[in-house]
DNA sequence: TAGTTGATCGTCT
DNA sequence: GACGATCAACTAA
């Protein structure tokens, strides 16, 4: 399969967002490969958007957001967790889409490594799988993405989103996760049913 | 199961 | 000096 050309981030974000459920994030680490299909994400507009980190403007923290669509955004947040966001649209548009969960398809022994799974707890029954990587912070873990990543383009060969099988659940709308300001918005995201969904 | 809280630090005011 | 696009552990019922 195919990687997703420049052209399919040059749009705004919510279509960006609406369009990456069911594509493959594919993250190679040494000689193992990391992938899983993305089932819930959340677009974050640019100066008209309260909630956006963009919201006031470029800085030294947010300047890779107002750079070319189609490269990654790491943020640093909660003093201990990191977030993965796709850069969408033009240069100096300032847009992102949040990747908030994922279904883990390849490597999820290196992923549950990563997690720190290793409580016998953890490793019988699926019913604690999900917990690999139903949330933003958790994926950032299970892939390995850290602030060293911040500004990789996800078209280069160590982290990148290929073409998936089209969705065939119904896609869910909801208002975003975890903010306070443009909280009325309704621009997440995700794979009705999929049981990696977060919450 | 719902609700609360501690951990922990870069960024902006 | 306050807070945040979070998570996990804890409490109460």
């Amino acid at each position: 399969m195919k990687k997703l050309p420049r052209s399919f981030y040059s749009r705004s974000a919510p279509h960006v967002a609406k369009d990456l459920l069911g594509k493959i994030l594919v993250r190679r680490i040494g000689h193992t490969t990391l992938s899983g299909k993305i089932v819930e994400v959340e677009a974050y507009l640019g100066k008209k958007d309260p909630a956006s980190h963009a919201y006031r403007g470029k800085t030294r923290r947010n300047e890779v957001m107002f750079g070319e669509g189609g490269h990654l955004y790491v943020y640093f947040t909660y003093g201990m967790h990191f977030c993965a966001n796709v850069v969408t649209g033009k240069k100096d548009v300032g847009e992102a889409v949040l990747i908030r969960a994922i279904e883990p398809l390849d490597g999820i022994e290196l992923m549950k490594r990563k997690r720190g799974f290793t409580d016998v707890r953890h490793l019988q029954g699926a019913r604690h799988l999900n917990k690999l990587t139903n949330g933003p912070a958790k994926l950032c873990e299970a892939f390995g993405i850290k602030q060293q990543e911040n500004g990789t383009d996800l078209r280069g060969d160590e982290l990148f989103v290929i073409e998936g099988e089209s969705p065939k659940s119904p896609i869910g709308t909801s208002t975003r996760i975890g903010i306070t300001r443009g909280k009325e918005k309704k621009w997440r995201f995700f794979l009705k049913g999929n049981e990696w969904v977060s919450r």
